[in-house]
DNA sequence: ACGTTATATAATCATATTAGGATATTCTAA
DNA sequence: TTAGAATATCCTAATATGATTATATAACGT
């Protein structure tokens, strides 16, 4: 693993770690959306959904295509799909032995 | 999906999201290692790496163990090793994806 | 209790990120 | 070519993050 690996996959990361552009990405998974579309259903400033979607771009985590006056916004591999559903899993199963911790010390 | 889920989901992302704290998982992937070993095999300051830690920590992604008078860490989850596949497999990807569009250009 | 080793925390400073408002760019249609 | 819609960029203040240095805590052997 090289330096810029590591670099390279902390901006994945980082690009990821936002609540917005999370949620951003999960109205994403269903279909392809313009940034109108976008920011009328989270309820968000147009300046800041826009900033928000140029981070995932620049991490070629998104795609875009321009359809006459919009542009749509689409996730680009299926690997981010399996990265938000690993990290659900995952935020489940800590929260799973949470509890059987709390029942063992109970 | 709820609100408090995309800021949790946020917070695993923002743990990932340093080079540091990825090259502390990629060698706990193979092995549970205590904080000397890690820093020295990092070529870190201990108290950096004792901050990284932390933030590990405290999103559920490493585990501790006492042992004698080392702190011993391990992946919590088989999840976080999955994901951190999956970025792999991303940039990989996405850099496969770049040479064919530039060798469509040229 | 004391010294040593292992680890964690605190304080500080420099840098990065965020939201929101204002402005600029790009495209379409007339 | 101009108006208007859609999107992007710039600016600023507030907040967060990271590395470094210094200090604190915990376990162990004596």
């Amino acid at each position: 693993m090289t330096d810029t690996y590591f670099n390279k996959s902390a901006g994945i990361f980082k690009a990821l770690a936002h609540p917005t552009r999370l949620r951003i990405l999960h109205i994403l998974e269903k279909e392809e959306l313009c940034v109108c579309t976008i920011y009328e259903a989270l309820d968000l400033e147009q300046s800041n959904v826009s900033q928000h979607l140029k981070v995932l771009r620049d991490n070629d985590i998104l795609k875009t295509r321009r359809d006459g006056p919009k542009i749509m916004y689409r996730i680009s591999r299926p690997e981010i799909i399996f990265i938000l559903k690993e990290s659900e899993n995952f935020i489940r199963g800590s929260l799973e032995d949470t509890l059987e911790e709390l029942k063992g010390e109970g």
